[in-house]
DNA sequence: TACAAATAGAACATCGTGTTCGGAAACATA
DNA sequence: TATGTTTCCGAACACGATGTTCTATTTGTA
């Protein structure tokens, strides 16, 4: 049985499919982009279409999926200084450096709002063990609180460096917000 | 003439048409809202609703409208204790505590893109100003980084305040959100 | 060649959008 | 009350996007 080659097909097709909506999520912004959009430009059948993805939105999770595979394999790619979340968003601000295109499309203005919410969503979770490893608090602050703020604050810086076309390197963008963002926690939960 | 009285039946019309997006968009969320939905709640013909607005975000952008009327209201009825931006985001945390059924459907989740990047943009703007007369910077993070960051890290915190049914006053809100920022914010731009 | 998997694309039903238009209702004036 | 004007209602319509189904075709395998 040839599975491998037929395999290779389906997986050409869906990636098709993934590139031609990253390529039009640039040009119109996700909201704009309609199904028939994505299949013309990719030269993809309609019912072709249905029959890897349920709806737009799967189709652009998918591109997410990628990204976070992408993006974990770099962590593990990288020798773990264990500084904070700061380490974590340092590795976040290189990967999407050598990745601006794809991260563009999916955490720019243009990717909307569903691509954000699953990255905060992504992001909160991962900074939730950075945060329970830290020392004791002094309550004045909530730690549900702390976490949507810390992974807010660091998606504005990204998601402005990725809309202005990445004016600084990445440990620029890092120190920026390890130094707006660091005292303030420091202040919050007391250093241990 | 009896335009007083006919503009009153205008402005009835209007307000049934905001008060029903309203509604449905804490019931089900600003995207999931069609004008089907809208004008059936309000007991509005059709040609009315396209009589009055040109579409969906139209008619969501004049709810925005009442509410920054509203804050601008607000702010005129305060003192002026000029303490930097925390006094801006204190009265907003109140506003909010008073109006926290329009705030919610407009900030909160359910409100969608559309606002928050309205109201994004409109905060960036005033805040622009209470950081035009702050001292010198020492250039470490750009002014337009800075803003971005205060802006981002208020919407977060009053997103999840709204949309955690305010589980705290607003002038704790304001304290966290102070102390989050304050001292990154000092370090930063240095205290004059 | 024979066979199976994957694709193309036409046809279709469905739904939401935005426009047009004739008649009904509300209101003002006299 | 009678009349004219403004506003509203809702049906009918054209349009575009969605998602499904079906048949024919292509591609790769044995």
């Amino acid at each position: 049985m040839g599975k491998k080659v037929i395999d290779r097909r389906i997986q050409r097709t869906r990636q098709l499919l993934q590139e031609a909506l990253l390529a039009l999520i640039l040009e119109k912004g996700y909201d704009a982009v309609t199904i028939q959009d994505v299949i013309d430009r990719a030269n993809v059948g309609r019912s072709t279409f249905y029959a890897h993805f349920q709806d737009k939105e799967d189709l652009f999770l998918s591109d997410f999926e990628t990204l976070r595979a992408q993006f974990e394999q770099h962590l593990l790619s990288q020798p773990a200084t264990d500084e904070g979340p700061w380490s974590l968003s340092l590795m976040m601000f290189q990967h999407a450096q050598s990745q601006h295109r794809l991260y563009k499309a999916l955490a720019g203005k243009q990717g909307g709002n569903v691509m954000l919410a699953h990255i905060h969503k992504y992001l909160a979770a991962l900074l939730r063990e950075h945060l329970k490893s830290s020392g004791k608090r002094k309550g004045l602050v909530p730690p549900d609180v702390l976490a949507h703020y810390l992974v807010s604050s660091f998606m504005a810086l990204l998601t402005w460096w990725l809309d202005n076309d990445l004016p600084y390197p990445a440990e620029r963008m890092n120190d920026m917000y390890r130094q707006l963002t660091e005292p303030g926690v420091m202040a919050v939960i007391g250093d241990s």
